[in-house]
RNA sequence: GGGCGCUUAGCUCAGUUGGGAGAGCGCCGCCCUUACAAGGCGGAGGCCGUAGGUUCGAGCCCUACAGCGCCCACCA
C-alpha cells in the first residue's frame, strides 16, 4: 500500500497517550456530526434514558460522574447496536436547596427575601440560575456524556410548568389532591412544611421529663412523661389506656394546668401504651401527630404555642413568650420545679427528625396544607412492579419500594417558599377555592373578583415525578412521547427510590398511561478510599473534574465503571484512577504496535477483507477468546453489571491480547509474506473489536485510536462487536493453555535460579500425549522465543539422568540440562519444592477418592477426573523423585 | 423496634447452577528484550468473620451468633 494511504491525520504516534488533546477535540467532532441524536439510527428501536436531573445551580460531583458514566456506557452501547438511543439531559430547579443558596447570598448584603419581596426575589433566583445554570452541563460535556442537547429541559421551563399545573388541576378534579389542616413536619429554619421523607431521623441522647398535673378536685395528681417539656404549654388533655386499671377512676376527671386558667380532661385512648413512662400521656394536639389524632377522637382543643421559627407565642404564656424551643424547655422545667410538680428527669435515647436541607430539628406543626391522596395511585404502581412491567436491578430493592408504597401516608406537597411552581389555587374572601390552569380572575364559586392566589409553591419532587414524560412533550401527543415513553431504563441511586422512583411510577401510570421505564438499575454510592461516605463537612470529597484533569476523563470513567456492580458501593481510591490511566496507556501502545505493523492498511480495509482462512493456532485461540469476551461484555452491559464486563475485557486485553498474542505475533510478523499478512489481519480484527468494546467506557481514547488506525467512520457509531462470526476453537484454547504453562514453568525456573534473560539454553519436553505432541510441535518456535530458549527438544520419553532439572507443566515433563546454567545444589531445593507441592496435590486427590461414598455418590465424570488427576500426579511424582535421587 | 447489605491476600474487591481459592494496588527479586519502565517476567502472602447443620464433598446451601454499615419507624 502506498505511503499516501497512511491512515492517521497525525503521522506521529507518541509513546504515551495524552488525554487532553483527544478529549478537547472529539466532543466537538461528535456534536458536529450529530451523533448524539437518536436520529443517527433512524430505523432503530427506541432506547431512551432521561437523566436524573441534577440541581441547575450545582456543579458536577463524584456521584454525578459515576451515574453519568453508567448512563453514557449504556447509551453508547445501545447506539452502537443500532438503537435510536436517546439520552435526554436536563436540570432541576431544586426548590428549597436553590432558594437557600440565594437567601445566603443576599444575606451577605444584609437582606432577607422579605426585604426584596416575592417578585424581585424570584427574579434574583432566575438571574442566579442563568449565571450558574450552564456549569454542570459544561462539566458533563467535559466528561464525555453523549446527551442530545437539542432536547435539554428544565423543570421550570414553560412546557414543564404547564404540565405541572395540568397535573395539579387534574388531581384536584379527581379529588386526589386536597387542602386540609393537619400536623405536618415544619422546618423552623426554612419556614416551610416538609413531606415525611424529607425528614431525616437521627438517634440522640435526650431526656424524659416526669411531672404532675393535679386533679381539680384536689384528690391527687396524674404524672406524665415527656421528651419535650415545653409542649405542655399547649396541653389540653391527658390520655390513658382504657384497660389500664391504675387510671380507671381518673378517666373523665379534670386536671389543672399549673400555668394557665385551663382544665385538662383525662381521656381513654387505645393508642396509649401502658408500659411506657407512667402510662399517662400529656396531649398537645397542635404539636404532635399522635396527640392530634387523639384530639380528633375526643374533640379536644388545639392550642398552637409556636410561631414559624418555633419560638413561644403569647399563647404559651407571658413567662415563656419569645423563647425558642430549647430554652423554653429549660424554663418550663424550672417553672414546674418551682410549683413542686417536677418529679424527675431521666436520660432517654430516642430519634428526632431533622430537615434534610438544613438539618434543623423539625417541629410538628398544625397547619393548612395541600396533600396528594396517594392511596389510589399506589395500587397500580405496586402492580406494575409485581408483574414485571418495571423491573428493579438488583431485585432486592423492590422490597423497599413495596414497603414504602404500602405504608404511604398522604403527601404534603405545599411549600412555604417562593422558588418553584406556584400552586394554581385562588381563594375568595368567603373561603371558596378556585383551582385553575390559567390565571384566575374570579372565584369559580361566587364570582368574587377579590381573589388571591395561594402563596405556596409545590414540592420540588412534584415536578420531578413527571419528568419521564413531561420532558418528552407531555401533555401534547408528540412524536418523542410516542417513541420514547416508556423510557428503557432509569439509572439511579437507592437513596431516591422513595423520593423519586416511586412517585414517577405513580404519576407516570396515572397521567402518561404506562410505567415510566422498563427497568430501574440501582447503583451504589461512591465512597472514599476508606469506604467512607464523601461529605463536605468531613472534607473527603474528591472533585471528578480535578481527577479527570490529571488522569483523563476516560481514566476516571473506566475506574468508576469498573467498580460498578449493581447496587454495590464504589470505594474510589486515586490508585484506581491511575490504574485506569495505565490501562488506557497499555491500549494505546498495543494499538501503536499494531499500527506500526500494518504496513499502512486500515482497520476498515482489514475488516472489509474478512478473516483469512489459514489461521494458526494462536490466531484461532485469540479469536475464540475474543468471542467469549464479547459475550461476557454484552451480558454485563445488558444486566448493568459493568464490573463483570470490564473485568473480563481488561483481562482479555491486557492478559491475553497484549501479554501473549502480540508477543507471539512478532514471529510471524517478522517472517513476512503470507504469515505476516495473516497475522496483520488477526491483529487488526482483534484490536478493532477491543476498541469498539471499550468505547462505551473509554470514549475519547478509543475514538482517537479508531482514527489513527483507520477504523470505518467514527467509533462512536461503529457497529457493536458480534461473537457470532468468530471461529470457536476449544482445541486451540487447550493447546494455548499448555503453551502458557510450559513457558511459565521455564520462566519460573529461570527467575528462581536468577538466570539472566539473555542466557539461552535448551529444554527437553515429554508431552502428555500424542495430541499435545502435535500441538507443541507446531508452536516450538513460539515457546522458544517466549521462554528465551535456544532449543525445544520434543521426546517420547526421557529417563531421569544426572545434571538435569525436571518440572511438570500441563501434564508434560519439562527437562532442563543444568550444565553451565546453575550448579546442582541450587537446583536441588527447587525440585524439592516441586515434589512437595505435587505430593500434597496427590494426597488430596487420594484422600478424596478414598473418602466415604465419594466414588459411589459423586457424578461419574467428577470421579473420572479425579482418577485421571491421580494417575498423572503419580507418574509425574515418580519421575521427579527419580530425578531427585540423582541429585544425591 | 423492624428490615437490608457486608465480613475472602497488607488494602479495595471478584468468585456465574456446591467438585483442586482469583484480580488490581502494595510488597520482594530479575530485566531499559526494537508497542508500552505509565512497562516486561517471576515470586511471596489467605483455618474464605465464629459455631453448628445438610452433603461423598461447603467460600458457595440452612441455622444461630458476632462485628461493621445502611434504610425504615407517630412509645409520648
Amino acid at each position: 500500500m502506498p505511503a499516501a494511504a497512511e491512515p492517521s491525520a497525525t503521522p506521529e504516534f507518541p509513546k504515551a497517550y495524552d488525554p487532553a488533546p483527544a478529549e478537547t477535540r472529539w466532543y466537538a467532532v461528535w456534536e458536529e456530526a450529530g451523533v448524539f441524536s437518536p436520529e443517527v439510527n433512524p430505523d432503530g428501536e427506541p432506547f431512551c434514558i432521561v437523566i436524573p436531573p441534577p440541581n441547575v445551580t450545582g456543579s458536577l460531583h463524584m456521584g454525578h460522574a459515576f451515574e453519568h458514566a453508567l448512563i453514557d456506557a449504556t447509551i453508547r452501547h445501545r447506539r452502537m447496536q443500532g438503537y435510536a438511543a436517546l439520552w435526554l439531559p436536563g436540570t432541576d430547579h431544586a426548590g428549597i436547596a436553590t432558594q437557600n443558596v440565594v437567601e445566603r447570598e443576599i444575606a451577605k448584603e444584609g437582606l432577607n427575601r422579605h426585604d426584596l419581596g416575592r417578585q424581585s426575589f424570584i427574579e434574583r433566583v432566575w438571574r442566579f440560575k442563568e449565571e450558574s445554570g450552564g456549569q454542570i452541563t459544561q462539566q458533563m460535556r467535559r466528561m464525555g456524556s453523549s446527551c442530545d442537547w437539542s432536547r435539554e429541559r428544565f423543570t421550570m421551563d414553560e412546557g414543564l410548568s404547564h404540565a405541572v399545573r395540568l397535573v395539579f388541576v387534574g388531581l384536584y378534579e379527581e379529588d386526589l389532591i386536597y387542602r386540609a389542616n393537619r400536623i405536618i413536619n415544619w422546618c423552623p429554619r426554612c419556614h416551610t412544611a416538609l413531606s415525611d421523607i424529607e425528614v431525616e431521623h437521627e438517634e440522640v441522647e435526650g431526656e424524659l421529663c416526669y411531672f404532675r398535673y393535679p386533679f381539680t378536685d384536689g384528690t391527687g395528681h396524674v404524672t406524665v412523661a415527656t421528651t419535650r417539656a415545653e409542649t405542655m404549654l399547649g396541653d389540653t388533655a391527658v390520655a390513658v389506656n382504657p384497660d389500664d386499671d391504675r387510671y380507671r377512676d381518673a378517666v373523665g376527671k379534670t386536671l389543672k394546668h399549673p400555668f394557665f386558667d385551663r382544665e385538662l380532661v383525662v381521656v381513654a385512648d387505645d393508642v396509649v401504651d401502658p408500659e411506657f413512662g407512667t402510662g399517662a400521656v400529656k396531649v398537645t394536639p397542635a404539636h404532635d401527630p399522635n396527640d392530634f389524632d387523639i384530639a380528633q377522637r375526643h374533640d379536644l382543643e388545639a392550642i398552637d404555642i409556636f410561631d414559624e421559627s418555633a419560638n413561644i407565642t403569647e399563647a404559651g404564656g407571658e413567662r415563656f413568650v419569645g423563647q425558642d424551643r430549647f430554652s423554653a424547655r429549660m424554663s418550663v422545667k424550672e417553672a414546674l420545679e418551682e410549683a413542686r410538680l417536677l418529679e424527675k428527669v431521666e436520660a432517654h435515647h430516642h430519634a428526632i427528625g431533622h430537615c434534610y436541607r438544613c438539618h434543623t430539628v423539625v417541629e410538628p406543626r398544625l397547619s393548612l396544607q395541600w396533600f396528594v391522596r396517594v392511596r389510589p395511585l399506589t395500587i397500580p404502581a405496586i402492580d406494575a412492579v409485581k408483574d414485571d412491567r418495571t423491573r428493579f436491578i438488583p431485585e432486592r430493592w423492590e422490597k423497599l419500594y413495596f414497603d414504602w408504597m404500602e405504608n404511604l401516608r398522604d403527601w404534603c406537597v405545599s411549600r412555604q417558599i417562593w422558588w418553584g411552581h406556584r400552586i394554581p389555587a385562588w381563594y375568595c374572601p368567603d373561603g371558596h377555592v378556585t383551582v385553575s390552569m390559567d390565571e384566575a380572575v374570579a372565584c369559580g364559586e361566587c364570582g368574587s373578583k377579590e381573589i388571591t392566589q395561594d402563596e405556596d409553591v409545590l414540592d420540588t419532587w412534584f415536578s420531578s415525578a413527571l419528568w419521564p414524560f413531561t420532558t418528552l412533550g407531555w401533555p401534547d401527543d408528540t412524536a418523542d412521547l410516542r417513541r420514547y415513553y416508556p423510557n428503557a431504563v432509569l439509572h439511579t441511586g437507592f437513596d431516591i427510590i422513595t423520593f423519586w422512583v416511586a412517585r414517577m411510577m405513580q404519576m407516570g401510570i396515572h397521567f402518561a398511561g404506562d410505567v415510566p421505564f422498563a427497568q430501574v438499575a440501582i447503583h451504589g454510592l461512591v465512597r472514599d478510599a476508606d469506604g467512607r461516605k464523601m461529605s463536605k463537612s468531613f472534607g473527603n470529597v474528591v472533585d471528578p473534574l480535578e481527577l479527570a484533569g490529571r488522569y483523563g476523563a476516560d481514566a476516571l470513567r473506566f475506574a468508576l465503571t469498573r467498580a460498578a456492580s449493581p447496587g454495590q458501593d464504589v470505594p474510589l481510591a486515586e490508585e484506581w484512577v491511575d490504574g485506569g490511566r495505565k490501562f488506557i496507556n497499555k491500549l494505546w501502545n498495543a494499538s501503536r504496535f499494531v499500527h506500526q505493523n500494518l504496513d499502512g492498511q486500515t482497520l476498515s480495509a482489514i475488516e472489509a477483507a474478512g478473516l483469512p482462512d489459514d489461521l494458526a493456532l494462536a490466531d484461532r485461540w485469540i479469536l475464540s477468546r475474543l468471542a467469549t469476551v464479547i459475550e461476557s461484555v454484552e451480558r454485563g452491559f445488558t444486566e448493568y453489571d459493568f464490573a463483570e464486563a470490564l473485568r473480563d475485557l481488561y483481562a482479555f486485553t491486557w492478559g491475553e491480547f497484549c501479554d501473549w498474542y502480540i508477543e507471539l505475533a512478532k514471529l510471524p510478523l517478522n517472517a513476512g509474506g503470507a504469515e505476516r499478512a495473516r497475522t496483520q489481519a488477526v491483529l487488526g480484527h482483534v484490536l478493532s473489536n477491543v476498541l469498539r468494546l471499550l468505547h462505551p467506557v473509554v470514549p475519547f481514547a478509543t475514538e482517537e485510536l479508531w482514527e489513527r488506525l483507520g477504523g470505518d467512520g467514527l467509533c462512536i457509531v461503529a457497529r457493536w462487536p458480534q461473537a457470532d462470526g468468530l471461529p470457536r476453537a476449544p482445541d486451540a484454547e487447550t493447546a494455548m493453555g499448555a503453551v502458557v504453562e510450559i513457558v511459565t514453568a521455564v520462566r519460573t525456573f529461570r527467575s528462581e535460579q536468577t538466570i539472566p534473560p539473555s542466557k539461552r539454553f535448551p529444554v527437553h519436553v515429554v508431552p502428555a500425549d500424542d495430541r499435545q505432541r502435535d500441538v507443541l510441535a507446531s508452536v516450538e518456535a513460539e515457546i522458544l522465543a517466549l521462554a528465551g530458549l535456544d532449543a525445544v527438544v520434543l521426546e517420547t520419553e526421557r529417563a531421569p539422568q544426572e545434571g538435569e532439572h525436571r518440572m511438570v507443566a500441563a501434564g508434560a515433563e519439562v527437562i532442563i540440562p543444568l550444565e553451565g546454567l546453575v550448579d546442582v545444589e541450587a537446583a536441588r531445593s527447587q525440585i524439592d519444592r516441586q515434589i512437595g507441592k505435587l505430593n500434597a496435590d496427590l494426597e488430596r486427590v487420594r484422600a478424596k477418592l478414598a473418602s466415604d461414598g465419594f466414588v459411589a455418590k459423586a457424578p461419574a465424570d467428577v470421579v473420572e477426573k479425579e482418577r485421571r488427576k491421580e494417575a498423572e500426579a503419580a507418574d509425574a511424582l515418580d519421575a521427579l523423585r527419580a530425578q531427585r535421587a540423582l541429585f544425591g
